[in-house]
RNA sequence: GGCGACGUGGCCGAGUGGUCAGGCAGAGGUCUGCAAAACCUCCUACGGCGGUUCGAUCCCGCCCGUCGCCUCCA
């Protein structure tokens, strides 16, 4: 495709991607609940959104992206009586919920920050919009939306037409289902809540004109993101089991609230498995993505690099369920090893050993650009990228170095960095510094003087010794090239 | 029960009405003192049964299986 097209959960379609503002984005994702540490669903939708807007930049769009932080207001089990999960977790943990929060926030950004995520432009936290909130309560009772019942605020369901659009789902069917509680002050089962009133134990409540309480589950994404991107904007995401009920929920309040459409694309990624269930805080079987990093889990044999993950996850579609296991680990890090090494070879050719033939670059560009506009293709895009950077590789160790290499490295930081964020990490990790570097050397002509006495024993021996050591040796026409590896 | 999705070679995983994904693993070969790397070649799959079609893995129907949402969840 030659323009960006973007599958629209509102359409189920891919549509061509037209932002309100030409040359501007606005999009909204929704942020984790901060009562645990992330684990690989979140690298999942996270690393996926990442991709979108790196690419968006890439495009030279001006992309503002706002993600939340629920540090409030979800429920554990039903939305009427239930108890606040923060709250849940303070008590366990025997903090502050405010401490739980922030807590769970660092840990959020440490395993994001690790997997290569950028950072979102605006993290707004939802107990700092409380304000922002309790406005848009007001605003749907006044448009007639929504209906108090003894200091508790519900949606009235039945004043939105479109409600149940973009989960396709039929209201009225719904209700002969009947597995939802109807709480007694509700007019209809499917109302949700907007306010809910705190009873003495609640720790985390505010003054409010129905008197103090708390916001229901969905009012948060409305309030924030139309405080940060505007009432109407262009992209909202986040993960498939949210759009049912929450992003139903969102879109109802914000075109009730403001008698205006909401985001034009709804975007959702799909979930990861473990063993075909999906991974899930609630289920108990999420492997978080501290534990990946370190190896700390009775499901891990050993740890797992975080751009590993990340390759693991760019290889599948955003919109396929990833299902995890460490042998699809184990050769997406082979994988991304290969790809890495490719990408090391081209970009320290010597521009000054160029020849006279270019690589057709603009040829590259345009087909991995059309994967990427094909709704975010990143598994087709890698795919491109083996099969060219294999090709551009042969060249160059076949003494062809193209014409334009410099061209095609600075087009590889822009494209394997810039926006698939799997540039090779910095090999000093291990402490390689020229000191280093030199005694390997000093090793290296030993060997080769070895070598050439037909000593193999002995130079096999100091191949076999360095290599214990993590450090490799390559013996090519050229001399012998060395690589440290972890 | 309602709504939705998926089922691809040893593994992971794209995609398409008629050549080819790609990666990992494996096999053979070239190169090398050996090894590694690199390069070449091979392994040619689309749950089952029908239908549409000159032709279906891809379209339609049925069946089987798996999963998600309907409750907080990325």
């Amino acid at each position: 495709m030659d323009t960006l097209h973007i599958y629209n959960t509102l359409s189920r379609e891919k549509e061509k991607f037209e932002p309100i503002k030409e040359g501007f984005v606005g999009i909204y994702v929704c942020g984790p609940t901060v009562y645990g540490d992330p684990h690989l669903g979140h690298a999942k939708s996270y690393v996926s959104f990442d991709v979108v807007i790196r690419y968006l930049r890439y495009l030279d769009y001006r992309v503002r992206y706002v993600q939340n932080i629920t540090d409030v207001g979800h429920l554990t089990d039903d939305a009427d009586q239930g108890e606040d999960k923060l709250e849940k977790q303070a008590a366990i943990e025997k903090l502050e919920p405010m401490e739980i929060a922030e807590k769970y926030t660092y840990n959020y950004f440490r395993d994001m920050d690790a997997l290569g995520v950028q950072r979102p432009d605006i993290s707004p936290r939802a107990t700092g919009h409380i304000i922002e909130q309790i406005e848009m309560v007001k605003k749907l009772l006044e448009n007639g939306h929504a209906y108090e019942t003894d200091g508790n605020v519900y949606f009235d369901v039945s004043s939105d037409e479109d409600y149940g659009k973009l989960s396709g789902r039929d209201i009225d069917e719904q209700e002969s289902g009947s597995r939802i509680e109807t709480a007694s002050d509700k007019r209809s089962p499917e109302d949700f809540a907007l306010w809910k009133k705190a009873d003495d134990g609640h720790i985390m409540k505010w003054p409010s004109p129905w008197g103090m309480g708390y916001p229901g589950w969905h009012v948060e994404c409305s309030a924030m993101s139309t405080k940060y991107l505007g009432e109407h904007f262009d992209i909202h995401g986040g993960g498939m089991d949210n759009q049912f009920p929450h992003h139903e929920c969102e879109i109802a309040q914000s075109k009730g609230a403001h008698n205006k459409p909401f985001a034009n694309y709804w975007m959702h990624n799909n979930m990861v498995t473990l063993e075909g269930q999906k991974m899930g805080k609630s289920l108990g079987n999420a492997i978080s993505l501290h534990q990946f990093f370190s190896g700390d889990h009775e499901l891990l044999s050993r740890a797992w690099d975080p751009q590993i993950i990340r390759f693991f996850l760019l290889q599948s579609h955003y919109r396929s369920t990833t299902d995890f296991s460490e042998d699809a680990l184990s050769g997406a890090e082979n994988g991304l090893r290969s790809l890495q090494e490719m990408v090391q070879t081209i970009d320290q050719a010597d521009p000054e050993n160029a020849g006279d033939t270019s690589y057709d670059l603009e040829s590259l560009r345009s087909s991995l650009e059309s994967k990427l506009n094909d709704d975010f293709n990143t598994a087709q895009a890698i795919a491109v990228l083996f099969e060219e950077l294999k090709a551009i590789r042969k060249d160059i160790n076949s003494g062809k170095i193209p014409a334009n290499i410099e061209e095609i490295s600075l087009f590889l930081h822009d494209f394997v960095d810039g926006v698939l964020g799997l540039w090779p990490q910095e090999e000093q990790s291990l402490g390689a510094d020229d000191k280093t570097e030199q005694l390997i050397e000093l090793l290296i002509d030993f060997r080769n003087k070895a070598r050439h006495e037909k000593n193999f024993e002995l130079s096999d021996a100091i191949r076999d010794r360095l290599e214990e050591m993590g450090i490799k040796l390559m013996d090519g026409p050229e001399g012998t090239d060395f690589k440290i590896e972890n």
